[in-house]
This record gives C-alpha cells, structure tokens and sequence, in this order.
DNA sequence: AACTAACCGAGACGGTACGTCACGTCTTTCG
DNA sequence: CGAAAGACGTGACGTACCGTCTCGGTTAGTT
C-alpha cells in the first residue's frame, strides 16, 4: 500500500480500499488468478483504475495485500514439547495455506519471483517471520534440554512447511487430511531433532 | 504436441520441433519466464509463428513441451535399505528441479495450474511417475521386512520431495546444501516409516 | 467514427484524429492501398494502435474517413444555363476523384462494396449529395424554362459523371485532358435534356 | 493462365480447369470477393492448392480467369447508322458487366490496378479490344459520310462506357433499366459526334 | 467564505503480446 | 511427373491488458 501525503489535500476514502479488496477476492475465486484483471476490479468495486493504482503500485502488490492477510504470526504457547510446538506452528501455516485458491498462490507466487521488489517483502512478511516464530519454539527445546544446540532454521523450515506446502499446492491433496500430514511431519522431525 | 495426420500431405519438418525447444530453452535462460514471447521464439528459431501454433495451442503449452524433458524415470537401483532407496530418488527429483531457472519453475507452475488440461498432463507426466517410483520403492521395503505394509504413497510424497520443493522454490535455497536436506529427509522418513 | 461518451472520462485527443489521417494519406501515397497497415499508421502517427480501433471499427473505416473529406458540396453558382450548371458540376466532381491516387480509389471502392454499413456512408456522403446538387440544378433549368419537367436523377447523374470516373479510374486516362471530356460531356447531356 | 510444357510428363487433368473456375464462381457468389480465399477455392473443387498455381500465378490471375469470359468480342453487324452501332456496342458491354457480381469487378479491378502485369493484360484484353471496335464503328461513320473524321477513341469510349458502368458499379443501379440508359447514351454520342 | 491540493469515476493513451488467418511456396506419398 | 494434402515463412489483423494520464467534479483542511 502506497502511503498518501499527509495533511494536504482531500484525504483517501477509506472505503475503497475494501472495495478493493473485496472485488480482488471475489474475482479470484471467480475467474482465476491468470483471468484478473485490474479493469474488473475496478469496475467490480466500483471506482476508478486511478484509484487502485494509487495505492498499489502493480497488480502483483493489489492481489498480494488483498490475499494475503496482516500475518502477525507469533509463537505458539508453549505445548511442553518441541514435538507439540511444532505441530502447532505448522497447523498454522497450514491454515493459512488453505485459505485462498490453490491458483492464487501459484500465480502470486510466480509472480512474487519475477518481481525483486515484491520477493523480497514477501520473504520479509512470511519467510523470516515463520522462522522467527520457529527459532523460538527450537530455543524453548533448547532450554528444555530436549536439544543441545538451536539447529539451521531455514533447514528446519523446509522439513517441516514442505510436506505441507506440496500436499496442497502440487499433489492437490485433500485438505482434510492436512491435519494427520501435519501431526505425521511434526513427529517426524521432532524425533529427527531430539535424536541428534 | 498436437498430432499431424498421418500420411497424407508433408509432414511436420522435424528439425522444427527441436529448434522451438531450442529457442524456447535458451530464451527461458537469457529473459526469464515472464519475458519469453512467441514472437521471440519463432525469430530465434528461424521459422514462423504458425509452425508453433501448428504443434501447440498455447504459448503455456509450448514452453511446457519445451521444459518439461521427457522424464521416464525409473525406480532406483535397490540400494538394500529403504533409506538408501528414498535418498536416491530424492536426489533424482531434486535434480530435476534445479535443472530449469527458478523463475521458469514459478510460471510453469501457475500456468499448469491455471489450466485444466495442462494440470492434468502435468500430473500424469510427474505426479503419477513419481508416486510408481516411490511405490515400487516401498514395496521392496516392505518384502525386505523394513514395513509392514505399503503405506499411503501420497503422504509418503508429500514428506520426501516437500520439503526440497520448498527449500528450492520457496526458500531459495542454496543448491549445494540440496545434498545435506535430501540426505536428512530420506533418513527421517525412513525411519518414522520403519517405526510403525 | 465511433463516437465516444461525453462528458465521462478523458475525452479524446483531437490531435490524435488529425495524426491518423494525416499519417493515413502520407502512407497511401508513399507505399499505396495495398501495401497500408494499420501498425504502419499509428508508428507513423506516433500513437497506439489501440487509439485507432478505438475511433474506427476496421481499417477500412479508418482509410474512408482519412481519405473522404467532409464533402459538403454546394450547388454551384447559377451560370445562366442548364449547360454551364452542368460543367460545374462535373468539374468540381472530377477535381475530387483526382484529389487522391487512383489505386485508392480503387481500393476503397472495393472495400466500400465489400462492405454494407460502409456502402450505405458512402452512398450517403456522396452519392445523394451529388444527386442532391444535381436536382438544384436542374430545378433552375426548370425554372429558366429549358426543360420541361425535372427527368431522373439518377440517370443524368451517370450520364455527366460516368464518363469522367471511367476515363481516369478505368482508361486511367491524361487527367490535363479532363477538362475537354468535362465540357463534351455537359454539352451533349444538356442538348440531350434540352432537346427533348 | 500458364502454359504447360509441352510432350513431357502427365499432361494437366483438364477437369480441373473446370473446377477451379466453377468454384471460383460459386464462392464468390456465396461470400464475395472479399472473402474468397485460394485455400476455399482449392477445398471446393476438390483438389490441391498447387494445382491452382500450377495454372495461375495469382490469387487474382485465377478469379480473372474465372470471371471474364474469353472475350472476343467483335464489331456488331453493320445497323446502318452509329447510332444503332453505338448502341449494339454499349448493349454487348454492359452485358458483361452485369455477368458477375458488382463486389467481383470491384475487388478486381483494384487488385488489377495494385499489380502491373495484371493491369496490362486487363487493358490489352479489354480496354483495346473495345477500342478496337469502336474504331471500326467509326470508321463505318466516316464511310458513311456520318461524321468527318475519325475522332479520339478513348474520349468517345468514356463517354459512352462511363455512364453504364457508373450506373452498375457506382450507383448500384436497377439493371434493367441500362437497356434506357445505353439507347440515350448512344443517342446523345451519336448526335454529339456527327453535330461536329 | 474562498482557496487549494489531493481525491474521485470514467475512460483515453502508448505499448506489447496474443492467437488467427491468408498468401504463395515447398515437400511428402500415391498413381 | 501430376496431383492431393498439408506444412512452411511471412506478415497483417483485431483484441486484450498493463500502467499512465487527463478530464470534470468532489471533499477536506488552510487561509
């Protein structure tokens, strides 16, 4: 979202922004991620192609801020194991991995990559801040002595999201069984961990 | 490809196949995926546009045709361990998914997915082949009285290749590590496999 | 002309309009009718091809509006004589068709008659204000007395203008010699008129 | 129409001469000049677009050949005065150029003016043999003591060709009133000439 | 109360690529 | 070698979408 000047002039209507939003989002699910285009949505919405460029500056950034939503994640509280907290940090992902269509996050995705600018907020917004949330859940094992040193996060990240990440968006898994995925891998890894 | 009818009229000029591979490979490299024109393909390989049309009906289809090598793997070599099996055929798949620029990875993709007919060639094509290999993996397992019995194959999937189609796509992963993380998911899936 | 809504949105460049049919005349005389493109035209013009098909449905459109001036032909001063009228008119009618190269000419009558909506604009700007003009001056010879009752439009109209339209579009005949064809034709289809 | 060599080989299947101009005919009577295509052509007469060029070097070699008869068109038996003769010539002409649809003589005889060699042959095999026969008729008035000499054939032929063409191609005229239109033309020529 | 600067919807703008179509040529198999 | 079938290079077509710009008009805060 591109921010207004302050103070001077008319300010931004407020409700355009969820028109937006909203408009992003139902065509998506409509059409697809490949038919959007920003002409729908503006005419969906209601308002002007001005009026979106305004605030985002491609349509990559506009169906990012539409889909993807404030992801503040933070640590989960702490299950008294490393296993437990595991699972609880990838049903999270999880969760938020099934809550657009399956297209949409291959079309963002590609695009995200050929986009420096927009790779790299989206690493900053999801990456880094999942593997914050796992360097504290591997420091908690850590102190618990269920582990002796804090292991490479990002190796970590990929055992642990991966299966999930492909279960839904390349094998076009049934999301019903996310959830024995998910406690499967946890384990899984857990055990890998702690053996070492 | 769309089919020529057989035997009457010239046929297709052979060479022309392999010159759009070709061209549609090498400007994947030097463009990327998202500035990969038809137009382009067809000057660089000297011939015309309708020549491509002729083969595929989609620019997605072509590059499709053009990526994707004709991947008739077969089940690994019985390393004597179910270990030593799922590791090789990781480390098959995870060279397949360095052998095209990430970017290309990406668009390929959302445009399979975007597209149901694509979608469905790309899962017999990969998706099917993978899980036989897997499954004839699993099932010298389970005559070597590693396992029990063939557990599910999809799961099974899932938890290998995931986490290295994360590492590479979604992460970024460095390449060379790629060793390290097939190494490390073969043996956990192995043994929470083994464990049952 | 298509005509665009008023009084929403940015109105069209006037400027634009005169670009296409300035670039559309230069290019029909340099490369002529055949060898016209559209792309040709908005390069020329320094503008979009979308700005083109946004104010002509087809390029035939685009080529009649730039080549057929606003026509508003007027009935020629009175001379005194159905003759003189006669001569009047035909020279400012063969001053027109000499305006532009005779292969457009040909091509757009082609394409004229190729077309029904296309047929029926031209028949409107020019025929029926020929005929129109024609019957002016023929009610005067009636009024002078020369002729007895107003005969039909339409044949005169072919017997004054059919001479001089084959000489140049057909025996693509001297155009100094025009004018000697002009005065025969007046001549012989006033004595006709008058004689009878 | 171009010539085989001769005494070698398979001599040319003379059925498709007739072919190709009996479907040349039919499709430009279907869907007009504008869109007839060789391919069409080629698929309705059954047989291989290069047998079409095989005999013609053109598109528009071809619907030449297969619109204009073989004109050989004669001086009209001796009527006894130019005027009747006039009017025998006018009549045999606007005879032909109501033979085929009013869109094939104009596609055509733009496409004839777009190509040199096409337009030369046009104006040997048309322009100069209606000449030619006017110059007889003329001749024949001279003899006859109608008129005092020989005047400028071409003037002659636009005055008296012009009008029915104008009256068929450009008026789109009702055809049976050119029977009215040719006997005045011939008339006014006539009494035009001998008055001088 | 007037001024001003940024907002708004609508839609035109330059640019770029798409997929289609037709031309006239070329290349195969068959007779 | 002629013929049917159909692939070939070329090049224009008309469409669609992007991100920008320009209208007339609206809506605050500042003079």
């Amino acid at each position: 979202m591109q921010e207004p000047k302050p103070n001077v002039g008319r300010p931004r209507d407020g409700q355009i922004d969820g028109a937006i939003v909203r408009a992003t989002r139902e065509l998506l699910v409509e059409r697809g991620y490949a038919k959007l285009t920003v002409d729908a949505v503006a005419a969906r919405a209601g308002i002007g192609k001005a009026a979106i460029y305004r605030r985002f500056a491609t349509k990559q950034e506009m169906i990012f801020a539409a889909t993807v939503h404030d992801m503040q994640e933070e640590p989960p509280p702490d299950s008294g194991s490393l296993r437990g907290d595991l699972a609880a940090v990838c049903r999270t992902i999880a969760a938020q991995l099934t809550s657009a269509p399956p297209d949409v996050l291959h079309g963002l995705l590609a695009d995200i990559h050929a986009d420096t600018g927009l790779g790299a907020r989206f690493h900053g917004t999801f990456i880094e801040r999942e593997q914050y949330v796992l360097g504290t859940v591997l420091d908690r094992a850590v102190a618990r002595g269920e582990i002796a040193s804090r292991p490479d996060i990002a190796m970590v990240h990929a055992q642990l999201i991966g299966p999930v990440f492909f279960w839904l968006l390349i094998l076009g898994g049934d999301r019903e069984r996310v959830a024995t995925l998910t406690a499967t891998v946890a384990e899984s890894v857990a055990s890998t961990l702690v053996k070492d």
